[in-house]
Order: structure tokens, then sequence, then C-alpha cells
DNA sequence: GAAGCTAATCTAAACGTTTCGGGATTGTCA
DNA sequence: TGACAATCCCGAAACGTTTAGATTAGCTTC
């Protein structure tokens, strides 16, 4: 910009006016400026003029797996709303590690982002501690967090499971194994919740045997499929609380020389862009990505606009129920 | 920082040396400095810090689609070597459509970014045209640049399609079908050719009408495999040049009443997670995506570190077929 | 005891913007 | 013709760091 401001024989005060337009420059000295930024390739550092307005027009994003298809779909809408809204998007990837996380929000915030998307990990309280006092906007997706002031877009994750096991349950399936994710995420606590409420209203007992405790991941699906279906009366069906960990049930059962639907069904929460094509076709919850995504942006988008102090905002979605055939009735 | 040596009573170079460590500060001072840090809460400000430094530990990377299992599981590796480097790295998704591209590159040039990784697309020039003079190091994955001064990790795309076709050939097939994305982006490209090779080693003509255009998407794959399928000398075996674009060509099977692999095998480009569970087990080629990840983040890390201006370096890996049970032996 | 050295600390100039306040220059009107 | 306003442009201070070079203080050494 200062040698613009030479080469044009100008001030520097002149180039940011007509680089920004938000001064008013004389016709003929615009003209003049601007055939000189053309001619020397002239480009705005983006990171002094972060310094100097105290935004840098870009956003954090932190989820706990990218390759947990349901975290790649939100990524891939959230990035594309910010996209289209000028803002860069920084992603991070917390491996379900508090450590972690609160190291890369760290990092945003020395960063100086305009605002954090965050599916957040562990309990609240070195969340809390991290962001406390960044003055930061901040949008929770996935899982929400007590006593922190931030929008938020959930599942209502309770009532989905409901359902979900409702169906396994109509389907005469009484003994049905539930494969959970560590229960101090709020998404996960609340599908366990659920499954408890409809055996409950279905008058089934709670049989805590029936429930394994895995590490949202493929390995742990494995384990945790392997035990419940390694006992003299196994479950007739099984549900995973995510999608990762469906992925090692079904091996499980492959390598058990077991059949699903056959002798054991299977559904999960998470839809995937397969699920329709091959066999079985896994009935599954689907969550609304492309809603959830964008209405986090928007949140944010609207937080980093006009709304700067708005009251918190939640937003809870639905979840919907995909039946395939990975669920076959069970007589007598 | 002001503040911290307003409150401890020193100079701000004090406190700047204090904090990076890299000046000699007696042991009372440096105490007294980080208390007063502490107390303060005092973080640094890293774009101020990447104003004056000239870097801004921040690295662009760009991809087609992150929605691909493939560029999924790829920004993922990257992601977490960066991290461990103490990088952060600004996610683009340019949709393959060179406009975007070009957008987003100036973006992350303007924002200073301290290196490049890009999966590109299109032909090279606008590319060039964007990038040039900006004297960033730049990585590409997955598909080169003629005339472009940058590292570069790909695969031997045409030596991967000639085993998988030779596979199809060797199981008595003579009619394979071939879905391919646009032939501008070089992977594509030398897919094609390994395609058209592998025909002839076996002394099989080339069928035009055999080979047909998809856009990188399910959409596209499906198209394709309705076309290839619905003529009365159908392929006994179709090939797809990338992920997204075979589960359309499975629904094209599902939907025209076809069994794969009965009625039509099928193999494709990149592997997946579900590959191995369910029905069919489709057939692939397997891209060293751990590997490739890694090597491209070692790259452009060691360019970013001593060896700046060390020459283009390019690493070609191999893939790797992986046979499971979406492809038939066609007798007669 | 002065000169010279070393070690610890500070001063001030950058980095590349934005923007406030102030000068020129020109035009308008009594 | 002079006062005043409007218009256009510029100078310079800030944003929060890093760092080269200046300064100071404390020791040696002759």
């Amino acid at each position: 910009m200062i040698d613009v401001a030479e080469a044009a024989g100008v001030s520097v005060a002149s180039v940011s006016a007509v680089v920004n337009g938000n001064a008013v420059v004389s016709p003929e000295l615009k003209a003049r400026i601007e055939r000189v930024i053309g001619d020397i390739g002239y480009k705005r550092n983006a990171i002094a003029r972060s310094l100097k307005m105290g935004t840098t027009h870009t956003i954090g994003l932190t989820v706990p797996h990218i390759t947990n298809p349901f975290f790649t779909d939100v990524v891939s809408v959230i990035q594309q709303a910010f996209d289209r809204a000028g803002y860069a998007v920084m992603l991070f990837c917390t491996d379900e590690d508090l450590h972690n996380q609160d190291e890369q929000i760290r990092l945003l915030l020395d960063r100086m982002v305009d605002g954090l998307i965050v599916a957040r990990v562990g309990d609240g309280a070195s969340f809390k501690k991290v962001i406390e006092g960044s003055g930061v906007p901040i949008v929770l997706i996935d899982r929400t967090c007590e006593g922190i002031e931030a929008d938020a877009v959930v599942l209502d994750n309770q009532r989905a499971v409901f359902d979900a096991i409702g169906y396994l349950i109509g389907l005469g399936h009484r003994r049905i194994g539930y494969i959970s994710g560590s229960l101090d995420t709020s998404p996960i606590h609340d599908r366990r919740l659920g499954y408890d409420q409809a055996l409950r209203a279905a008058g089934l007992p709670v049989v805590e045997d029936l429930v394994r405790i895995g590490d949202f991941r493929e390995a742990g699906g494995y384990r945790a499929a392997m035990q419940l279906l390694s006992v003299a009366d196994r479950p007739t069906a099984i549900f995973s609380a995510n999608n990762p960990m469906v992925i090692g049930a079904m091996k499980a059962i492959r390598d058990l020389g077991l059949a699903c639907p056959q002798d054991v069904s299977v559904a999960c929460f998470d839809d995937f862009p397969w699920a329709d094509v091959f066999q079985p076709q896994l009935t599954t919850v689907a969550q609304p990505v492309r809603a959830i995504g964008e209405q986090a942006a928007e949140l944010l988008l609207d937080r980093l606009g006009a709304n700067r102090n708005a009251p918190p905002r939640k937003i809870v979605l639905q979840g919907r129920l995909i039946v395939r055939n990975s669920c076959a009735a069970r007589i007598g």
C-alpha cells in the first residue's frame, strides 16, 4: 500500500480509501490509484488489517472426528456457508481428547478468530475456563454445555433413540443390546435416556449387561458387540449410538459367523451415504445434517453481524428414523 | 503485553523476552513478569506477532469435496500432522469449481498462510496465475500441475487402474464399462490411460460407448451407469473412477433390478471403511491415504523449516487392489 | 581510579493497515 | 472581495508485537 501510494504520488490514506471504498475520493485519483494497484499487483494484507480492525473474518471449528460421516457432513455444510459469507474456517479435530480441545481453542483465540463453532468434548469445566473472558461468540453443535452463554443447535437425542428402540420393540425384540459412547457427553447421555425410556414404556426391564460403553470408534464398537453377542442368551437386536461403532459391530457379527438381520437385527445413530446400496441396508436415525450446519452458521453469522449480544439461542432439531432392512421381526 | 510491562514495571522488550524465551533475562525479573502474566491472564496476540514476523503458523488446504471419503481421510491426516507441529489449517472446498478455487487461494494468500496444500481442480493456467509471485510453498496432492514449481505427492493412477481392469479381464470380462470423471484433471486422465492400456494389453478393443464421463458425484455416477446398462449388450463389469460415483452406479444397478455381482461386477477407485462389512463387499483400489497426507505434510513442513528452497520434489505412491466379492468370474 | 567488558534492561523503529483530525483548494453568497 | 462551507486529500497515530541498537550497572584489570 505504501508502494502504491508512492508510485501514484498520493498518501496511503487515499489508497486505503479507494481500496475500501469507504471515503470519498475524486474519480481521477481513484482511477489513477486503481491503475497503479493493477500494475503493481497490490494485494491488501489481511493480517495487518485484522490487527487494526480487531476482526479476522475467520472462524474456528472443532469437531471430535472428521472421519465420522456425521461430522464430515456438518463440517462440509458449515464450511460452505462461511465460504459464501467471505469467512475462512480453521478446522481442528479434538480426537475426543479434552487436552487437545483446550489447546486448539486457545490457539484459535490467540489467532483472534471472530467466532467459534464447537462440537465439544468432555465435561464443560475446562472448556468454560478456556473461553471465559474471551468475548468470542460461540455456537455449540451436537453437544451443549451447562452454564455457558452460547448459542447451540442440538438434536432431540432422547426422542430419536426412543423412537428407534420403540421400533425394535415393535418388531418383537425384547433383549436389545445398546452400544453407547462415554456418557459424559450430553447427546450420548440423552440417547441412553431414550433407550431406557423406550424399554420402560414397553414394560421391559433395563438390563445393564445389555449396555456396553464403546469409545466412539470402530474398535470400541467391535469390542462391545463381541461382548454382547458372546453370551448364551445374546440380544436379538443391537443399537449403536453412533456410526463408526456400528461398523465395528457389523464386523463382530460377521466374525462370529452370525447374519444380520437373521440372527441379530442392527440399527444405529447417524445415516451415511452407503446405507441405501449395500446389504443389509442399515436402519438408522438420520440427523438433519444440512440443517444443523446451516443453523449453526446462521446463528454465528447473525451474532457477528448486528445481533452481537442477543440472548443465547438454542435450536433443537428432530432426528428421523429411516427404516431399511437390517432389522427383522422377532417371532415368539 | 504493554499492560504486563506496566504492571511489572518493566519494558515491553523484557516481557517479550520472557514470553519467547529467546533473550536472556535475570531469574528474578523473569519470575516477576511471569507472575504478572498469570495474574492479568495475558495472552500473546498471534495476529500482531504474525504481522511483525511475517509468518502465521497457518497453512491453507483446499480439496474438491470433503465428503468424498478419500479427501476426508487425507484432510484428517494432514490436519493431525499440522496440529502436532503447532500449525492451524484453514480448510476450503472448491466443489470442483475453478472460480471458487481461485477465490479461496487468493483469500489464503491475503491471509499470509505459510504454505498451501492443494488438491487442484481444472487446468493449471488460472491456478498458476493466482499463485505466481506469492512465494508461498505449495504441495500439490492427488493432482499435479505442469510448469509449477511445487512439491507433489500423487498416485501412480495409470498403474492402479491397469491392475484393477486386468483383474476384471482375468475374471473373464470382455465388455467393461468405465465411469470416468472429467478428463482435465491429471489423475482421472491417467486412470483412463490405465483402462485403455489394460484392454489393449489383453488384445481387447477400446469401445468409446463403454466409457462415460460422470461429474465426480453420486448423481453423475448414477446417470453414467444407467446409460451403460440400458443397452442390449450391456457391459458385464463396471469400474468407477472414484468413490461417490460408484454409489450412484450401485443405485442404478439396484433400480434396474440387476444384482451385483451376479449380473454385473463392480469395482472402483478409493476404498472406504464400510467396504468390508456390507454386501456386496466392494473390490476397490485403495490409495495409501495416510501416507499421502503424511508425506504432503512432511514435504511442506520441511520447506517451512530448513529447506526453504530445495528443488521441487515429487513423490509417487502406489495403489493397492483390494479384492472382495463384488466381482464375479464370467464364464464363456 | 579510569578504562574496558559483560550482562541486563530499555528505547524506539518497524510490520501494513485504518482513521481521526486538520490543511488546501475551490465554490458560494452576502 | 472576504467569510464561510464543502470537498478532497494528507499526516500521523494507533493496533500489539519483535528486535536492533542504546543505555546502564556491575565487575575486572591494569
